[in-house]
DNA sequence: AATTCTGACAACCGCTGCAAT
DNA sequence: TATTGCAGCGGTTGTCAGAAT
């Protein structure tokens, strides 16, 4: 940090660029771009001084600058205003930043606004190295004094029974130096445990998958996800940069860190005697720690990413674009086309409607937690359903034996809630960075990794030669969090049924 | 001494949300 | 209601300096 200063910003490699500078031609003129020099920032400072921040197009207009407005603003903000605190982080400046990261994922804007003087560039290029030396240290990303905090925030938010209406972006809950993640928010991580998917599938939202019928007959007519294709496309590639190579070389740093990973989670949150209390009806395999984890990174990553390798970052659920064909294709499961899978994955199935229209996705906690409350109501609708009746669930769906878990991942899990992007933030902080490099060749899993993967999923069908982790159904048959035997007891059942359900029938219907 | 790696930082790009029209 | 423009956000890239090999 110490290195450039905001001030002394005139280095060498500055006066380099400057020498060269790119232009890019506008309207009214040429745009530079590039490194800033004093005299433009002389001028931009004279100009917001004299008319304030705000209209930024007009500074160049009125100013002389050969700068875009968004590059005035954006060295306004990040480098000019005299709000602005030099230098390297305090200590009690990390410590707030990785709270907030644990607390609101990589929302820097927002976390700049409560480190006074600090910019979200700043943070973000904090963050982002921080989480590469951890990850090259195969270090948790949290501090379990983090997690610990978390924890106990948790449960006294539990104890105390009711929905914290706390919204992140308030003073009520950022002021605080106590850390606190709202009661819904740990319920996810309690809840979630049955849900083993890598970030990949986790951050599908699989309740629409399972409630518009990747098994059933409905699985045609799905509305159309209006994620933005491009990003959907952009960041798919991100998953599996690799896919010819398979899809372990965007997960080797999860593989690898398996075990630690594990252990962590349950020495952290202490899940495994918690779930035990809560044992799954359904011997629900254990938690997955992954959704929307900023925990892991591969080695190209720039900011938090899932746990499994190359997985993008924390976007709300239905950004997550590995929902593309790619993200599930191995040469043995036969796909749905590109189309239908997104429709599949990205689709709000009817029922949620009205949760959606509740969740707020990447807005503030506050909507968060309505949409929660929201879900949990639903939750305890459904509750008597899903104990007594695995079949229950919705219309065609009772075929599909992926059922069983169905409801409670709509309600406890539903990946577009808002809330399972933080608690997931809060949960990876005890997951271990793998210092392995997702782009490493030659790539191997861990030998028991591998032996419990590798089982043939689906009866009758060679095996396949890489595991595809993005396939919930291997992931249950992997054993892949070792978190406690109780939970994969059935997951040799759970591995075929699910590998029925999501390999051989997600497109030919179950 | 040369090369490679890593950290730090600045800046750009694309996208989204919102307000004005 | 649809369109447009703007501000802001988050992700990514590029560059340099210093450390490590």
């Amino acid at each position: 940090m110490s290195k450039m200063t905001n001030g002394g910003e005139d280095n060498k490699r500055s006066k380099n660029r400057r020498d060269s500078p790119s232009v890019e031609e506008a309207s009214n003129g040429p745009l530079k771009k590039g490194p800033w020099t004093a005299a433009e920032d002389a001028i931009l400072v004279e100009y917001v001084t004299k008319h304030g921040e705000g209209n930024w197009n007009a500074v160049q207009k009125h100013s002389g600058l050969s700068r875009c407005g968004k590059s005035c603003r954006l060295r306004w903000a990040n480098h000019l205003r005299p709000d602005l605190k030099k230098g390297a982080f305090t200590p009690e400046e990390e410590r707030r930043i990785i709270e907030l990261h644990a607390k609101m994922g990589n929302k820097w804007a927002r976390m700049a606004a409560e480190l006074p003087g600090r910019t979200d560039n700043e943070i973000k290029n904090y963050w982002n190295t921080r989480i590469k030396r951890l990850q090259r240290a195969g270090l948790p990303v949290y501090p379990p004094e983090v997690c610990q905090q978390v924890l106990n925030g948790s449960q006294e938010s539990q104890n105390m029974g009711t929905l914290q209406n706390t919204d992140a972006c308030g003073p009520d809950l950022i002021q605080s130096d106590h850390f606190e993640i709202p009661e819904v928010e740990f319920k996810n991580l309690e809840l979630n445990r049955g849900l083993i998917y890598s970030p990949t599938v986790l951050d599908i939202p699989t309740s629409s998958m399972l409630k518009s019928g990747v098994c059933s007959s409905h699985g045609s007519s799905f509305m159309l996800p209006t994620m933005h294709p491009h990003k959907r496309l952009r960041e798919s590639q991100t998953i599996f940069p690799s896919l010819d190579g398979g899809v372990g070389s965007g997960l080797s740093a999860f593989n690898q860190s398996t075990d630690y990973f594990s252990e962590k989670i349950t020495e952290s949150f202490d899940i495994s005697s918690q779930y035990d209390s809560h044992t799954n009806t359904f011997g629900q395999p254990p938690l997955c720690v992954l959704p929307g984890s900023h925990a892991l990174l591969n080695d190209n990553s720039s900011s938090s990413e899932p746990l499994c390798g190359a997985m993008k970052l924390e976007l709300p659920s239905l950004q997550y674009p590995e929902t593309q064909q790619d993200s599930w294709g191995t040469p043995n499961s036969p796909l749905p086309s590109l189309e239908s899978v997104d429709t599949l994955i990205l689709s709000p199935p009817a029922e949620q409607t009205q949760s959606d229209c509740l969740s707020p996705r990447s807005s503030g906690l506050l909507e968060a937690v309505l949409y929660e409350s929201q879900t949990l109501k639903n939750s305890k609708k459904c509750s008597g359903h899903q104990t007594s009746d695995t079949s229950v669930a919705t219309g065609d769906v009772e075929d599909c034996p992926f059922n069983t878990y169905n409801t409670e991942w709509e309600v406890h899990h539903d990946p577009n809630s808002p809330l399972g992007h933080s608690a997931a933030s809060v949960f990876s902080a005890c997951t271990p960075i793998s210092g392995s490099s997702s782009d490493e060749p030659g790539f191997e899993l861990k030998p028991e990794t591998t032996n419990q993967v590798s089982t043939p999923y689906i009866e009758g069908k060679e095996a396949p030669k890489q595991i595809d982790f993005t396939r919930p159904d291997v992931l249950l048959g992997s054993g892949w969090f070792g978190l406690g035997s109780g939970f994969v007891n059935n997951q040799s059942v759970r591995t075929d049924e699910v590998g029925a359900c999501l390999g051989d029938d997600i497109d030919s219907e179950c």
